[in-house]
DNA sequence: GTTATCTAATCTGTATACAATCAACGTGTT
DNA sequence: AACACGTTGATTGTATACAGATTAGATAAC
C-alpha cells in the first residue's frame, strides 16, 4: 500500500474516532515524523483529507480538525434528506428485492439483541452499515453513491459524540425497517416518506444527545 | 498564485470547454512541461480534478478525462433532483426575498434577448449562473453548497456538448422564472415541485440534445 | 503459430533539498 | 506609550533525483 494511502487511513480513522479531535492543529513535518512517511505523501493526505471536508487550510498555521457544532449537524441532515430520501425512492424501484427481504429479517432478529447492552449496539451499527451499502448499491448511480458517502463520513464522527440509549436505537431500527419493507415492495413513494420520517426522529435523537454532551463541555461538540 | 493552482485551473478550463475531450490519456511529465509547472504541484492538481470526477487513474497510463454517456446524463440529473428540489425547499424558507423578486426582473427582461440568437443565450447562461448563486447563497448550507457546485461542474462539460435552440432556452427560462417566483412568494412546496418539473423538462431536452450529437459522432458525448 | 519469459522503457511514488512566503516578535523612533 | 519597521523563525510551496512497479514489445521455445 502507498505511503499516502497509509497516512490518509491513519488520520482518517483519527479524525472519526476522536483520537484527534476538533481544532487540532496538524503541522506537515511533524506529522509526517510521526507516521513514518515524508512530506510529500503526507501532504497528499491532507489534501485529501480537506477534501472530505474534515480538515481545513489554515494559512500559516497549518491543518485543523474541522469543528463540529449544533449547527453542523443540523446542516447534515439537511443534505441527507436531499440525498437520502431521492436514493430511498431510486432503490426502491431498482433494489433487488430478494436483498432487502433478507435484510428485513436481519433487522427483525437484531431488535432482540438491542436491549442486551453495548455487544447489541455493535450489531445494531454493523447492520445500520449494510443497510447504507445495500442503498448505495441498488440504486446504482456513482454520483449519488459518492454524495452519500460522504455525508456518512461526517455522520460517522457526529455518532461516536452523540451515543445514544438502547431505547433510542429501538426506534431507528424500527424507523429503518419500514425504510427496508418499503424498498422490498417496490413502493417508492413510501420508501422517500419513511426516510422522511426516520431522518426526522433521528435528527432530533441526535441533538438531544449532543446537548447532553454540551452540558458538560464548551460550545464545539468534539 | 501557486502553480497547483494554475494548472488546476488550466487543466480545468480545459477539460469543461472541450479542449480535453473524453478520454484524453495526461501524463505526468507530458503536462507538466507543457504547464510550465513541476510534477509535484501538477499531481496535485491532478488529485484535485479526480477528486472533482473529471479525471480518473488508469493505472500504468496515466490519468484520462472521464467520459460522458448518456447515462452519465441521467445519473446526474438524478442527483439534481435530490440536491436542488431540497435547495428550492430551503431557498424558500430562508432566502432574502428582494434578492429573487429583483432576479425574477431579470429572467423577464431576458427573455425579449433569447429570440436574438448567439448573444441572447449568453445572458441567459450568465442569469442561470446568478440563480445557482443566489440559491447557493440563500440555503446557507455549505455541506449542500458544496454538492450543488460539484454537480454544476459536471452539468457545465454537458451543457457545452447540449446546444440547444431559443426555443428550448426559452421554455427553460419560464420554468425557472417559476421556481425563482416560488422562492420571492417564501413557497417552499411549490418552489420544490417548480424545480422537479424543471428537471425533468431540461432532462428530456438536453437528452434531445445529445441524442443529435450521438448520430454524427460515436457512442460517447465527447 | 502460439505462448511464455525476459528485457527495456516508461510511468508512478517517495524523499529531500531549496526557495519563497508569512507570522510573530522585538527594536527603534516619534 | 504607541506605532512602524525590520529581522528571525517557522511553514508552505516547488523542483528534482532516485527507486520501485508496471506495461509493452521482442525473442525464443514448444
Amino acid at each position: 500500500m502507498r505511503a499516502s494511502d497509509r497516512a490518509y487511513r491513519k488520520l482518517f480513522d483519527e479524525i472519526i474516532d476522536g483520537a484527534l479531535p476538533s481544532g487540532t492543529v496538524l503541522g506537515e513535518v511533524e506529522q509526517s515524523e510521526r507516521l513514518g512517511v515524508s512530506r510529500t505523501p503526507l501532504r497528499e493526505a491532507f489534501n485529501r483529507l480537506v477534501g472530505d471536508g474534515l480538515l481545513h487550510a489554515e494559512p500559516g498555521r497549518g491543518v485543523v480538525v474541522t469543528t463540529l457544532t449544533a449547527e453542523t449537524v443540523s446542516e447534515l441532515y439537511e443534505l441527507r434528506e436531499g440525498l437520502e430520501e431521492q436514493a430511498a425512492r431510486l432503490a426502491a424501484q431498482r433494489a433487488d428485492r430478494e436483498v432487502f427481504k433478507k435484510l428485513w429479517e436481519e433487522f427483525e432478529q437484531s431488535k432482540n439483541l438491542i436491549d442486551g447492552g453495548d455487544i447489541g449496539a455493535m450489531v445494531f451499527y454493523d447492520l445500520n452499515a449494510k443497510f447504507d451499502e445495500a442503498i448505495s448499491a441498488a440504486v446504482q448511480n456513482p454520483y449519488l453513491a459518492a454524495a452519500l458517502k460522504n455525508v456518512r463520513t461526517h455522520m460517522a464522527r457526529i455518532r461516536r459524540i452523540a451515543r445514544t440509549n438502547p431505547k433510542r436505537l429501538l426506534e431507528a431500527a424500527n424507523e429503518t425497517q419500514l425504510i427496508v419493507e418499503a424498498i422490498a415492495d417496490g413502493d417508492a413513494a413510501l420508501a422517500a416518506h419513511a426516510t422522511h420520517v426516520h431522518l426526522h426522529k433521528s435528527h432530533s435523537r441526535v441533538s438531544a444527545a449532543v446537548r447532553e454532551q454540551l452540558e458538560n463541555t464548551n460550545q464545539e461538540v468534539a
